[in-house]
DNA sequence: GTCTATAACGAGATAGAC
DNA sequence: GTCTATCTCGTTATAGAC
């Protein structure tokens, strides 16, 4: 690769990376539809056209990132699969995780689109897929494996997993929601939301 | 008052109820934006140009849903505080009627208005005012007094009654938002949200 | 009170210059 | 690769007929 292609493959990346970073904060803050091209064009700091240099569609954005946004709590429950210890532990070191994600910096944004991504009428039939598709991978899916391997061994109290889990991402979705309506507001411990796992003597 | 007059009256409050109820539908699941007035006046049932005959604008619209999600959210509060029994099972029955809103109808819808108009930027400067102006009401501060009660006599476990309020009213949108992403999902028991006031052994 | 027609405007997307 | 100018279309809001 002679190297002026690896300097301009330098330059697209980080473009792409410019835009996708500003449109993250444009659409978590005014919504997919309200986000204007050149809302994002400015937040990015380049004109209005080179958007669309690198990206097909306003559609094609918000795809990407509501994408990211999928990845990125996929792999935090991954990892809390990975980890040594019991899965009462497992479970609150994700929480510790998500706590912090949502505590400070751009990342909480991403819980935003999701949520906006899965509770609006307006997204893609694509969208939709992604979230809700066939072969598509939901976080309380993929944390019910934690959650029923936990009651086996008597760590976390019965019933029906499921429920736990839509519980346990209702909290963490609230918890974003919350942290958005009001900068500041005290955030909980971690163990404050493991009680929903815990036994109730 | 003439009688024809008074036909008059009711047919533009029905009018008038008829198109904030199809307002609520709209704009809870496409949001302030994308909703079309066309889209309303459809869900109503009458022509485009009616709408802005009782109503000067989709932001006015938009303005009159707020405030009824905002009474709505505040006079259960008023209700539980005017209940008898201890102040955990006043925030218990409190629970209950906020499960059942989000369990059943449109009532949940109010839910998500709150939610858009609490988090977009792109609402107006009058909706910031009613959700964070200075003499503006918020859930969360009006249930505050309850906790404290409830702490003073040891009902509720100690620690910032700021916090608990925070972390009941996250889990509440929660279960909102989690319940229109997946309708049908299974909601939890009132007890399990009221754990977060219990004390910890 | 209700409708249809239309004015006015803004935003997504493209073309083409540099 | 980046920008400005422009095309195009959909939507808000109004005017005026019934």
């Amino acid at each position: 690769m002679p190297r002026q292609d690896q300097q301009n493959k330098q330059i697209r990346d980080e473009r792409r990376a410019q835009i996708l970073q500003a449109a993250l904060r444009v659409f978590a803050r005014r919504g997919m539809v309200a986000a204007k091209i050149s809302d994002i064009a400015k937040e990015a700091g380049l004109s209005h056209g080179l958007v669309y240099h690198y990206f097909k569609s306003k559609e094609e954005i918000f795809m990407t990132l509501v994408q990211k946004a999928l990845d990125s709590s996929l792999n935090v429950i991954h990892y809390a699969h990975e980890r040594v210890g019991t899965h009462l532990e497992k479970l609150r070191w994700m929480t510790e995780q998500i706590i912090k994600s949502i505590d400070n910096g751009d990342e909480i944004l991403l819980f935003l689109i999701m949520i906006q991504a899965s509770t609006s009428d307006i997204v893609s039939e694509e969208v939709k897929e992604m979230l809700t598709g066939e072969h598509a991978v939901s976080p309380v899916m993929a944390t019910i494996p934690l959650i029923v391997e936990g009651q086996k061994v008597g760590e976390i109290k019965q019933g029906d997993p499921v429920q736990l889990a839509v519980t346990y991402y209702a909290f963490i979705q609230g918890l974003a929601i919350n942290r958005i309506q009001w900068e500041g507001c005290p955030m909980p411990e971690a163990n404050l939301i493991m009680n929903i796992f815990k036994k109730t003597p």
